[in-house]
DNA sequence: TTTGAGAATTAGCCTAGCCTAATACCCTGT
DNA sequence: ACAGGGTATTAGGCTAGGCTAATTCTCAAA
């Protein structure tokens, strides 16, 4: 018998759902999310991570190891994945329905995510034909609370010679994303790595239509790719 | 010179834009807003709302004539039209492009009015054909902060024979706004008033397609009229 | 085995917004 | 002219969620 006992939730606020949406991600490898990393997610001081680990450990979203780090409860670990189904159907929304750019959608989805109702959310999935990944390539988790899991390697982290496809981007920087999509480099994208410079220098990637990038290590693991079969 | 000065504007709370909100409705016919007004409208006590009148009249959003109430500022007005905006261009955007009932768009149009851009808004104005009227055919201010006046009369108000036109619906109560729907009382039905009941009793009006209507003082009070030319 | 750097927590404080209880003000009816 | 009811404001308190400064803990290196 958990010590969390099943209490007649009141709505979470937007700062838990940050915490926990920072949490999930943190742990999205396994083992615990710590204070600090934490707090440089969400810009904002340690103790005040301290304090609130402490609220949502006492209401039973998270699981806490004093000096350790933290941990989802499967309550929390499902209003993560809300808050996730939510900001990724959001910004696909966004992205096919009213011609935002993908830079751009990431900062407007994060503010929606905690006004819209889940109502919304399920309308604007049905219009868009329940799609399953973002404008980024990251999955999005069904209503239920299921998301799909891939193992998928930085661009930085494939040999030379292999073959892969670009598969998802990390979705925070606007000028980043900016620039990747000018150099074609988004989801689906097929690459092939043809060298790579010393200490941890660019690598040396060709596209599908036989032009090459350079891409930079800071770039480089942004993107997240799929080796192909067959490698 | 004004006392507040023009100071760098740090962006208006949710609590503050609410407020500023229920100034604008409770003063548009003129006059002062007071305290028990927007206390009601706000459902907070009225102390809550002593202590924010204080500090927004310090930031110059509104002017407070103590034990008298309050009116907007210039400065206030703007946002309060800028927030009215949003909310009627929320409310157009859900019921055209996803399915929403005109009943159901307010309370969800209440929380992400504070959560859009000012661009998200006005993509969505520009995917509905920049809409002059939301769904309960209140005016949308334009982006530029102006608004159109008109001079509605309630149905309960208009005399037996006389003809209007139903221009436009208190739009707060989804159950009343579900029933007259169903009765075909929409924005843009032209109506006679054929008879009134005494001591505040049902008014009854015919159609356009020749069938009446008893509508009860409650909802006769919501349905606003334009007197049609030539009665 | 000890020690010190770095991470986490606690202590104590602040603001926004809400509340209730107490007080002050205004105005109308006598 | 003034008393009393009703409205507004002030006083004082609470919670959420931040912060800085002080303290405690952990762990790796000497």
């Amino acid at each position: 018998m958990n010590a969390a006992m099943r209490a007649p939730q009141p709505p979470l606020t937007r700062s838990v759902e940050d915490y926990l949406k920072s949490v999930f991600h943190l742990t999205s490898q396994g083992g615990f999310a710590t204070t600090s990393d934490i707090a440089g997610m969400l810009e904002v001081a340690a103790p005040s991570v301290s304090g609130m680990m402490k609220r949502l450990s006492e209401t039973g979203l998270i699981e806490h190891v004093p000096y350790r780090g933290v941990q989802l409860t499967a309550q929390g670990r499902r209003a993560a994945l809300q808050m996730i189904r939510r900001h990724r159907i959001l910004e696909s929304y966004l992205t096919s329905k009213l011609g935002y750019d993908w830079g751009d959608v990431h900062v407007e989805a994060e503010r929606l995510e905690h006004a819209v109702s889940e109502k919304l959310i399920e309308r604007m999935a049905d219009s868009l034909g329940e799609p399953r990944y973002d404008p980024h390539g990251a999955p999005i988790p069904t209503a239920a609370g299921e998301i799909e899991e891939a193992e998928l390697v930085t661009l930085a982290a494939i040999a030379v010679g292999a073959t892969v496809m670009l598969q998802e981007v990390g979705d925070e920087h606007p000028a980043r994303l900016h620039y990747l999509a000018e150099q074609g480099l988004t989801p689906g994208v097929r690459l092939t790595v043809v060298d790579r410079q010393p200490f941890n220098g660019p690598t040396i990637a060709r596209l599908g239509d036989g032009t090459t990038r350079v891409v930079g290590q800071e770039l480089a693991l942004l993107l997240f790719c799929r080796p192909i079969d067959g490698e």
